[in-house]
DNA sequence: ATTCCGCCTTGATGTGCATCAAATACTGGT
DNA sequence: ACCAGTATTTGATGCACATCAAGGCGGAAT
């Protein structure tokens, strides 16, 4: 018992732990038993931390991990071979990155961290070994593969058939959901990318990004303070995303 | 041997394993060896045909299966709450359909098939079992869904970042590609899809693509009757798509 | 062969967003 | 606290694509 006690107050020790980890309603554990958490922390080989503007990973690297963010935030960019880039996702704590690298067994995309960022290095054939072991850990790599590709069709959709205003509105209101389901606020957010990253994902340019916010803070239905931006009216940012095109 | 021969020349033995399919090189069972093969026959619980413009799958539906295409062509399409709708994919024989409804157990899109169809119907519990005892099953299923994550990322490129004709040109080259491996040819193509379709998928309108195609054919890029389509000049369609906007 | 209907093409016009440009606000480093 | 560089806002203008409209083609049913 003491020694139990000792071993825990090591804060090594308690870090490294899934069982121990706040996210663990978030991240990979979800659903699984007490027992097979305890089994996940071989899964984890490390961790790493992340510079804010330094990649995790690029594209054309080897693929040999999945990653859990722990804390920080990324985007994930693909480019094309004549230079463009397209932001492809902003991922925070709790969700997987790297998913692209399994195809090929190469990075597809870059993993850039827009702050300070640490995360679970997480080797994928590992993964593979322990969920062939753990029923519910191989259900949950399934899913988070499927919802990855589920928001991607999201994603098309808004690229496909939006409006500027419609897309900034459903980027605000994925942004605030996922953070509230991490505790934080449902009306008030920090935007920790660009005018250009936002612009980027949501195929528009900086500019248009930035006369969509001033658009919406006329309407009363944001304030924005540069990265700090105030949601005054879910309803209305709803109604823009889904009704906007009823009258037609 | 004389047994052996008999049970060949029945054709339903035949039909139903996929060591006799002639999608295997494509399909699930991509580098696995023969007695591997055999068993995924297992996994495969029926067959089901599809006549033209009716659906495998809808949205809403409850998730059971993995669909492998034996023959035919299928869209795969999303809906908005206000009913606007986006065709996020066209898939082709050999390709696996049905991975939107792994997430959540209930499809999120629907899949019409373009032509009379007939797919591998395999229910995912049998798939996920099998996976846990044959580990290229294992690493084949994280590869398929993983390739369909990084396709996405291409879609989202380029209807993010590209121009008309860039989206017609990137289109008609992956449709050749894929066409290509499965034996036909790499210059000729006949469209399953009409052109509202292909503009939903490439986030423009019918006539846009209408007029798009019209502007390949006075380049001489391509020949086009209704849906038959002759690329003469791939050379061509390669630089729209890479080089479009290097002079800036 | 004829008719119908869905699909496609083409033209005229409109508009939402991009582009170009310039001023201002902010951030990180020293 | 100051400076340099970056990010943001806002205005003026242009263009690519959407929208509206009309006519033509072709396949399926009779």
């Amino acid at each position: 018992m003491a020694d139990v006690k000792i071993q825990n107050m090591n804060p090594q020790t308690i870090k490294v732990a899934c069982s121990n980890c706040n996210l663990r309603e978030l991240c990979m554990p979800l659903g699984l038993s007490a027992e097979e958490i305890d089994r996940l922390d071989d899964m984890v080989a490390n961790r790493r931390k992340i510079k804010r503007g330094t990649a995790l990973f690029r594209n054309g690297e080897k693929f040999n991990s999945l990653y859990a963010i722990r804390t920080g935030f990324f985007k994930t960019c693909v480019a094309s071979e004549d230079g463009r880039d397209q932001v492809t996702g902003f991922q925070m704590a709790g969700e997987i990155i790297g998913l692209d690298g399994i195809v090929n067994d190469h990075h597809t995309c870059d993993a850039v961290a827009l702050e300070d960022a640490e995360v679970c290095v997480m080797p994928f054939d590992r993964i593979e070994d322990l969920s062939r072991e753990i029923n519910g850990l191989q259900r949950h790599v399934h899913k988070i593969m499927s919802r990855e590709i589920v928001r991607e069709h999201g994603v098309m959709l808004l690229l496909g058939s939006m409006r500027a205003e419609e897309r900034l509105a459903a980027f605000l209101l994925n942004l605030v959901q996922r953070l509230h389901a991490r505790g934080f606020s449902q009306s008030e957010l920090i935007l920790r990318m660009t005018r250009e990253e936002i612009g980027s994902y949501l195929g528009l340019k900086l500019e248009t990004v930035s006369r969509t916010f001033s658009k919406f803070v006329e309407d009363g239905i944001v304030e924005v303070k540069q990265r700090h931006v105030r949601i005054l009216d879910t309803e209305a940012l709803s109604r823009l995303v889904n009704h906007q095109n009823e009258c037609h």
